[in-house]
DNA sequence: CATGAATGTTCTATATATAGAACGATTGAA
DNA sequence: TTCAATCGTTCTATATATAGAACATTCATG
């Protein structure tokens, strides 16, 4: 014997309506009918109809084959966040915020911070000739991406030591102490990129 | 009468076996039993067993419930990918893929292409005088990112048109066709950055 | 006004996702 | 050895997700 209980579970409820939404959305903005999209996924119309008023509880498959016929991925139709914010942004230089090495020798441009995505961000960075930057843990599996335009650099992480030169990315963890050194004989030019875990995955 | 055909279609078929190694994966790390996580999430044991095996068809529900447990989304289960990628990278100049715009006048070189991390990727991009680069429309709701590091750059979209010159950044929306332009007289040079719709979302 | 071809909705029958129980395998302690 | 506990698997019954058909509505065009 099997006994079940209904679950409208809040949080699962609210990932079903938004879920509908962005299938009728995504649905209409490429002027689609029910039944053609129906036709181009393999999904009964009458499914869609239901998953957009989120009066049923689809399938993975049934997801999978919605949105490859829309064009995303599961991950992005479910993650889409429908704030539309057709915004423009032009920052000024005086508008980015720049920080110093304690040695005066490094700058780092923080160009990339962007309020409504917090776990991406990205710096312009510029150091002379032995110019060290020492930088503290950041959050919990946070990665660090450095990709040298001009120079020569060293990069410290916990006991490793590697060297970049122009044209190479060097990529690593960086929820240790670190540091970025310029090992050249002229000042080294570089574009660094930090991509927070949570994107990721809320650690072990 | 219905008559209903099994689906195995192969895309799914993948998309439900890295679902299945990705539970696995989690629920380990955590050490936790089918048991204990059955307790956690309200989702039966058996359908756990199933579902890390590949043998099941999940509800967004279950998904719903069990990623929960775990400590995250379903799109973050779902967009997982792989396996715990290197601690290190190293890429060398010829590893980076160098795209041309069609008059051979811009360059653009993919520095930043993660496997695990689809929805961020970024590039060094340079430009001789009167160089012109042309996008199609990038997938729905990306924001594209250009830093001007050196020169001076046009920027296209639908029919807004915007100047960028060194020090400046500017962020537009990217699902329609742009171009970018350099309007000066020496060689630009600009970072930029695009991050997919996929990851406009609030809390981890 | 018809009449048809679209649209989205509700109905109905079946395949199947799911919960719970029963099972077998492994471990550890008395 | 026993016994008990705990693991993952497999079985079974039911709730339900799904496909397809029937239905309802709009909107053309004659």
């Amino acid at each position: 014997m099997a006994r079940q209980k209904r679950t409208p579970c809040p949080e699962t409820d609210a990932l079903g309506a938004k879920l509908g939404k962005t299938i009728l959305r995504l649905r209409t903005a490429d002027r689609l009918s029910l039944g053609d999209l129906s036709g181009m996924s393999g999904v009964a119309k009458s499914m869609i109809s239901q998953i957009e008023k989120n009066e049923t509880n689809p399938t993975l498959a049934t997801l999978s084959r919605l949105s490859q016929a829309l064009g995303t991925s599961v991950e992005a139709v479910l993650g889409a966040n429908e704030e539309q914010t057709a915004l423009v942004e032009h920052s000024q230089p005086q508008d980015i915020p720049v920080l110093h090495s304690e040695d005066g020798l490094c700058k780092l441009r923080i160009i990339g911070f962007i309020d409504t995505v917090q776990w991406v961000q990205w710096y312009d960075f510029t150091a002379e000739p032995n110019g060290i930057l020492e930088s503290s843990a950041h959050p919990n599996g946070s990665i660090e991406n450095l990709s040298v335009l001009t120079g020569k650099l060293e990069v410290s992480v916990n006991n490793d030591v590697w060297q970049v030169k122009a044209g190479e990315t060097l990529r690593y963890h960086a929820d240790f102490d670190h540091s970025i050194r310029n090992i050249g004989d002229i000042t080294a030019h570089a574009t660094m990129v930090n991509i927070l875990a949570a994107s990721i995955r809320p650690q072990s």
